[in-house]
DNA sequence: CCTTAACATAGACAAGCGTCAATCTGTTAG
DNA sequence: CTAACAGATTGACGCTTGTCTATGTTAAGG
């Protein structure tokens, strides 16, 4: 996972109602119309939303019929905890040591 | 941590710009000018995106005569991480059987 | 077929973001 | 004191974000 990638991903978490829905999908699959429940919130605008967790790759959507089924991808989660931890700690290939590369 | 705080980390950790200065502080601390030579943006540009990294709580700022120095809150970086791994674990008291709790 | 339900798309809008040039504040050196 | 340096702040600008209403699309049920 390269810079780009991860600020994508954290944008992505950066929304109390994206980080509600996450917690939502931890325990079970659900479908929008079980989402769009829980919270105030217009149908289109939890579609805006699924589309930015799904276009991150952080969530899974299925289609089933009439209905769109998500999942994590806990994967996804997993890889970007590891780029954090890796960002955080003190690594010989660490950026400050080639600064050139913020360019 | 809640919902709200953690939205406001994420959305530092969003640009590219900042996820690489939290990776040049990884190693060392650092004062502004120290990261403003390794990017190519304006002084006030990186004081912008410092000021946001601070109020997040995720750099800690220090004064140091007319210098401003830099470090990690990697505590706060650790709570982050163990917030996240709260989120996409299957949990007894997981948002998903409290809805109301989303609105 | 027709209707309804589930979801996506388009367009509009206010608010926020990232950037810059210009300026201000505080510190150090002479 | 004055000049130079390190940062922060301000105001402007174009772009993006989150929200809505209105409309389109696809699938299921009668």
């Amino acid at each position: 996972m390269n810079y780009k990638e991860a600020a994508l991903r954290y944008k992505a978490l950066s929304d109390e109602t994206r980080l509600k829905i996450v917690d939502m999908l931890s325990c079970d699959e659900l479908c929008a119309c079980n989402i769009l429940e829980a919270f105030q919130i217009t149908q289109p605008t939890l579609s805006y939303h699924m589309k930015i967790l799904t276009d991150s790759g952080l969530v899974k959507a299925r289609k089933d019929g009439a209905w769109t089924r998500y999942t994590l991808n806990k994967e996804l989660f997993e890889q970007l905890r590891l780029f954090i931890d890796h960002l955080t700690s003190d690594q010989e290939e660490c950026i400050c040591h080639v600064p050139s590369s913020c360019q």
